[in-house]
DNA sequence: GTCTATAATCGGATAGAC
DNA sequence: GTCTATCCGATTATAGAC
């Protein structure tokens, strides 16, 4: 019935596209300006439609925002999966490295959005906070420090660690604007973005690794 | 004349401290709202003043944010300081993360205004970005790399090892809530920062330095 | 489902009494 | 210098035609 209806017109192409069309622009708004500062206005203006089309599908901006913010955190989720099935130190952590700076290349948008919404007090990711991510920590801080008492790292603390692999990572989504400043205006070309991918890697495993003889 | 009048009044003491009183309300509501998110209003409130005090000091919320901008900007210039003026590469680094991460708990609200303005693409810091920034920036990679042909740090890219020490530090500010919340509710003691400022000297410097024989 | 028009409220900024 | 009251554009959200 509509569907046959949906086929006549060229724009507008089914209730899932223009959910995911609003979607994006929703996470470039929010990422750029923030939950206060974005307007629905400006969302959706940048997925060139009127803004009653944007209340149609989201009744309220909080709505939509917390839309954006679950796509964030499932991205996150998939990220942290690549900590696991890994047999040494090195390979878990280098595999969590690798994967956690190529989401950060990937998804900025998403990043910054975590970011912003964790500078406001996270006043709705804070359960997030408080279940899945503190589970995620608490049951890879044991594995962490079994490998310390198994000699393969220098003794640390297994949450300052993982502190330091987030935060290098994020940086280069959550500083892209800065990164590319200092870039001569460019963006981190491929080659570029691996070799600091490369040489993050090798600076974490190096300062907390232990050599075997 | 004026002087015996404001004696007078146990409040407001002054041009001086008022203002250093809206200064302080509107770093916190910048650094949890963002510029577009913040309002006058809150920061009047904060601040413990009617909204129409706050633009006879400041005549617009642009100017009042440019304002705190140029502090937080005045901070990240001190402890920037702190890189020069050491003989060796582990001194010169050992000192700079300390400053840094000092600067990341001292003043966590900077650093977070400063985050907050990067992601927006950085409207009124660009011209900082590309002039104090890159040049401090670019006066330090060819002593890096000095210590590198030295044969005191392993070769590496200079600005990836600086942004990884950004990155690093400022995550305690930037990301002090979720720290808190994984820490059980309770922020950082003093001890417990202490003990992440020497790992994360130790990590990175034991992930680039070359042992002397 | 989509659009124009509009209601209701918010927020930046000002007027003017004190 | 400080305060109350207020203007007016911006913003969220809705109404109702198509």
């Amino acid at each position: 019935m509509s569907e046959i209806h949906s086929l006549m017109r060229k724009k507008s192409s089914g209730r899932a596209e223009t959910e995911a069309l609003l979607l994006a622009a929703a996470e470039s708004v929010f990422a750029e300006q923030g939950f206060g500062g974005a307007t629905t206005a400006a969302i959706a203006k940048r997925a060139g439609l009127p803004k009653s089309n944007l209340h149609y599908y989201f009744p309220t901006k909080e709505a939509l925002y917390r839309a954006v913010l679950a796509n964030v955190l499932e991205a996150w989720l998939a990220a942290a999966a690549s900590f696991d099935r890994a047999a040494s130190a090195e390979q878990a952590l280098t595999a969590y490295i690798e994967a956690k700076m190529d989401l950060a290349r990937q998804f900025p948008l998403a990043s910054r959005i975590f970011a912003s919404e964790i500078m406001r007090g996270a006043p709705l990711v804070q359960d997030f906070l408080e279940t899945t991510l503190k589970a995620w920590l608490a049951q890879r801080e044991p594995i962490i420090d079994g490998w310390i008492a198994a000699g393969q790292l220098r003794p640390l603390s297994a949450k300052t660690l993982i502190y330091m692999i987030w935060a290098t990572t994020q940086h280069y989504a959550d500083f892209a604007h800065q990164i590319k400043t200092l870039n001569g205006g460019h963006d981190l070309s491929t080659r570029e973005f691996d070799a600091a991918k490369r040489q993050v890697v090798e600076t974490i495993l190096g300062g907390i690794l232990i050599e075997r003889p």
